[in-house]
DNA sequence: TATAATTTTTAGATTTGCCTAAATTTAATT
DNA sequence: AATTAAATTTAGGCAAATCTAAAAATTATA
């Protein structure tokens, strides 16, 4: 499988992951920074190998057997994710590029043994799931900060948006995986959040409150 | 750069690090098990980036640009087989293909920091020189097993010949990097070694001791 | 030094992944 | 239901990296 057949992949199965319907062309094209014409090339192409359903014009689906493809290149993507913060002390905002170029690499043995020495994570440093070999997720179930009311509290387990600008954005309000967060106030007028961080308090956008994954 | 210019350039490299002439079309051809004409064409584009000196005709040698450029890719390999074999339990055999994919992952910063995290070694398990951040490398001077002499003394800190087939041999001969070899008889029909490696005595053919370096 | 053998380059094709522009199909609006 | 708008596919092309076959240059040999 070459790299670009894995980048269509893994993009339709994060597609799946958030809408779970059959995946458009446009959809696709607009998430890879391609063209539409380039998808339905590689649709035809992926289709042909049994990796995806597609009938023209209807849109995209994986098959169990690009599912699993697509779910052993997210493993391999937040295991090196893993690597790079826990052994190599990256930051997480630093990690996803390299992780890119790092999940195409092509060799079972290393993945499994990289999983061993890092100790079989089930998230990365993001809180998103780890497959295991076989392609089986542990799903956490979390809510969004912005679907919390006032007075609740939780703790960040994990992001939605991992921007770098985000990320750096959360490292400056001190906020990370772990962090004790409780909704002090919420305001009607803007839907922004006034919250509690530790010992710091802070308000928030509502666009923030809704990249932000609580337990 | 491409995959491809890189593998370009790290042969040229490793030819010229034994012959140190300039480089011709065909033994490139060959080490890199592709035809004449493709060497050319890559040949022409490495020039055109000031990678190569190429003449028509007359074989090609790098540029301090190329052979920097070229230092680091094999920088990374080194780097990584260390990795492979210090921290996942790799052995010296497995690791060569998975380092040619690693090597072309484009990162200073991973590079740097996966130095430190090895501490900064300075041979990968073949006992090979890994360049520093700015291409320096320390040259250890080395023999052949096969121009040592009865009763001379030395301790195997190479191999030339890497191959995994060679390396298994070694191992099943408990020759390692670091194993103490002794000459005891040197037959002079076909330039076999009767060697002592440790506490065991065994015989090795001249082409085996043509590939084994000792100090 | 001619001629033959070898090496190297050029010419022309192929494959992959991408593009633009035009055609087609599907969806949304009068 | 007809028309318009949007999404999708097709047609045709381009660049990178490869190949085969033919031409050209170099090297070896008689
Ligand atoms: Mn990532
Ligand atoms: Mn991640
Ligand atoms: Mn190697
Ligand atoms: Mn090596």
């Amino acid at each position: 499988m070459t790299f670009s057949e894995e980048n269509y992949l893994k993009t339709i199965y994060h597609l799946t992951w958030v809408s779970d319907a059959d995946i458009s062309t446009n959809a696709i094209a607009e998430k890879m920074e391609t063209k539409a014409s380039s998808v339905t090339d590689m649709l035809k192409k992926l289709s042909e190998k049994d990796l995806v359903n597609y009938i023209k014009y209807q849109g995209v689906s994986l098959t169990d057997k690009g599912k699993l493809a697509a779910k052993m290149i997210v493993r391999k993507h937040r295991l090196w994710e893993c690597f790079l913060v826990e052994k190599l002390e990256f930051s997480w905002d630093e990690v996803h590029d390299i992780a890119e170029q790092l999940e195409h690499i092509k060799s079972e043995k290393l993945i499994n043994k990289l999983d061993d020495f890092l100790g079989n994570p089930t998230e990365d440093p993001h809180g998103d799931p780890i497959p295991d070999a076989n392609g089986r997720i542990i799903k956490v179930e979390k809510q969004l900060l912005s679907e919390f009311e006032k007075n609740q509290i939780g703790i960040c387990v994990g992001v939605k948006d991992t921007s770098s600008d985000f990320l750096k954005y959360l490292d400056k309000q001190e906020i990370a995986l772990g962090s004790q967060i409780e909704i002090i106030e919420k305001e009607s007028f803007d839907s922004s959040f006034r919250i509690r961080v530790g010992t710091k308090e802070l308000t928030v956008s509502n666009k923030i409150a809704s990249n932000i994954y609580i337990k």
